[in-house]
DNA sequence: CTTGACTCTATAGTTACTATAGAGTTTAAA
DNA sequence: TTTAAACTCTATAGTAACTATAGAGTCAAG
């Protein structure tokens, strides 16, 4: 199959696919007389693994270390557990920080009530302010 | 003073501030005569309200738009709530989906136990999966 | 007068794509 | 058979908000 129809059958883009096998994230051995990339079943399955990768928001890189660690059958899997140990952490640490986010917006709209001009606004004198506590 | 101090005193770098500057978000009127950039007092006050907007995770494009309407002071202030309102939504939209994500990570952690070999890695078959379910 | 600390501009790199230009290829209809 | 549409190719630039570098100039102290 050609890279149009790939593209339908996972949802990817042409050109992120034209990015990945760039990145090498994805082979493509045969082309077509006219130069064209070709594509079997089993690269539907290598850019699904990429997809399901980044729709947990894995990068790039770290995707590469798990396709590495797929072609050594025999290996332990610890390096994988650990991406994803981290992973979590690193989710759980920004959901902490935006919780901080969240509740520092909501004090700041709560100090403007509508109807002011720009020279009253608590939000934009708040801004001003030396500095933002940081909670 | 000079971009050093200026940068010590508001926590910058001092590549930031001339940063600041391409973007038009800070103006620096004076140089001296070997061309370096001066600055006053007024300068650490517009540059601490842009590392508060920053740090509210306000773009750049935003800050400059709250700069511009602090210029006229008599105007109506409903943009800025409008602009914070729209913010604690995108705020709260990111933190369900790094709850989701969180979800799934985790659920996908506990597919595998220590002391498995790459061949057996529930993660890496999950991984591998057609389709991941999207909760 | 030279050393070191500072500053200047301009440019490239970061991430994971997306968008474009300009060219060639294939398929379908007229 | 021609031609038009739809597809593909490569190469390049753009996105956001910086950070890092090169190579040059400025300034104060010793």
């Amino acid at each position: 199959m050609k890279i149009g129809e790939l593209a339908k059958l996972t949802g990817c883009s042409v050109q992120t696919i034209r990015y990945y096998e760039k990145e090498k994230l994805l082979a493509s051995k045969r082309r077509s007389e006219g130069n064209f990339r070709l594509y079997d079943q089993s690269a539907v399955g290598q850019l699904m693994f990429i997809k399901n990768c980044r729709s947990l928001d894995l990068a790039l890189s770290e995707v590469r270390q798990l396709i590495e660690l797929n072609q050594s059958p025999g290996m332990h899997c610890d390096d994988v557990n650990k991406m994803i140990d981290n992973h979590i952490e690193q989710v759980e640490q920004r959901m902490k920080e935006l919780e901080g986010l969240r509740r520092h917006l909501t004090s700041l709209r709560d100090s403007c009530s509508t109807n002011r001009t720009v020279e009253e606004c608590g939000i934009l004198r708040n801004l001003s302010a030396k500095q933002l506590e940081n909670p």
